[in-house]
DNA sequence: ACAAAAGTGTTGGAGATACACCCATGA
DNA sequence: TCATGGGTGTATCTCCAACACTTTTGT
């Protein structure tokens, strides 16, 4: 049995998006080949192989990049897939074979999770061409790939590393309400919280600090601005 | 700038062992190439390329057992390494080169931990032909590629989990007394804990349960025996 | 003045922490 | 009988959960 003589590796970036109408998943839409009946175009996770003398983080950046035009966003190494069989359907290793003048080999795919805020971002991805798109998140059908595994293995972790690691304040806008920021953790965690206990435990948070500057514009008592400030022990 | 035609991807097994004198890690000698002053072998992980049509977890519980003889060891992926020049150093090429004759190519590799009780594995690596070593974890001197950042990495996944993914157990042996249990922990999250606390938690454990037997031959009080059951739901 | 969301404190209970003595065994 | 680690309970405090009314704005 031989050592993986060339074997290729790829990034496939889960990316969250959220407003307040919600969070969503970032897609791009398999093109061409509608051909025959039994590959029409699915979605699938923005992914691609990497490149020699690239890092994986650098790879899962600029694969982003170049599908989806999103820039900059705070993604974050989640899990490598390697089943030999992930690739396995006869659309997929298709429309591969369509994409790629490559020989069909086995891919293994490190797996990125990515958060934006869609009030920060959104304007981008759908002004480009190759249909991107913003998804319900629990409205995703059947993706290609073993890409719902990702996707259900990335929203896991995110859910575990919501609170621990600071990066709620990657999906909302750079100024934020509390009300906002209750309704991310309310959504992202499943469960229902009480605005004064939440508020409680902010007020805790150092990196979490109070603007001078209030909402307007609404037909209510106008909110208090927050932002997020890195700490700097 | 091509993609990658041809990567290599090798697992990487930090594996801790633990007994009652401590925590300690697995490591292997490089052997031969002696001959050149500056390419004193060095130690290094348990590691190796991934053989076709196997998956992550089963090349690393293959690559574990084919180098140190161990089987059937919890092993858990924890990160993918693709720095472009993780394999940079002169020295590590060399041994590279001089282990396989394959061409000098960019290796990414996927990281696991893994755990043994030393009190029911110990015998075997040691009677192992190459210089397999348990080293103590805080005396691991420069090893070869980045595999001291990857230990490390290893180490910090193993604190974080210790504790919610109940596998302390992997560590200690089959019948343990809860003094041993606490010793583990003290030793892992590095921080004093208080007996009649630390015994309490453990009882509202579901899954750590008390045995019909005591130590025996032990000149103090023989301690109650435990052992973990798996959770049947 | 009304609608709509913002903002604010207190209380009771559960869980965490701190702490010191007696017990069973082998030598 | 002594040395060694095993085993146990209570008081306090901190943290979390539950809960309802007043405030500010736009229309």
């Amino acid at each position: 049995m031989p050592a993986t003589q060339s074997l290729h590796l790829s990034v496939d970036c889960v990316v969250f998006g959220y407003n307040d109408s919600g969070l969503k998943v970032l897609l791009i839409n398999q093109k061409g080949l509608s051909t025959s009946p039994e590959t029409t175009p699915r979605s699938q996770l923005p992914g691609d192989l990497i490149l020699m003398n690239e890092g994986l983080d650098q790879a899962a950046q600029r694969v982003l990049f170049e599908l989806t035009q999103l820039e900059g966003v705070y993604l974050k190494q989640f899990k490598a897939f390697g089943d030999p069989n992930r690739v396995k359907e006869l659309k997929d290793r298709a429309w591969l074979q369509s994409v790629r003048n490559l020989p069909d080999q086995r891919v293994v795919t490190v797996g990125y999770y990515g958060l934006v805020s869609l009030q920060d971002y959104e304007p981008r991805p759908s002004s480009f061409a190759g249909g991107v798109q913003w998804s319900e998140l629990n409205e995703v059908g059947p993706l290609a790939f073993d890409h719902n595994s990702i996707l259900d293995e990335a929203f896991e972790t995110l859910q575990e590393q919501l609170e621990s690691q600071h990066i709620s304040f990657e999906l909302l806008p750079k100024k934020f309400t509390l009300t906002q920021l209750q309704a991310l953790y309310e959504i992202v965690l499943d469960k229902k919280l009480d605005k004064r206990n939440f508020r409680k435990n902010v007020k805790k948070m150092s990196h979490v600090v109070p603007l001078d500057e209030k909402q307007t514009g609404v037909m209510h008592k106008p909110a208090q601005l927050f932002s997020y400030e890195p700490q700097k022990d």
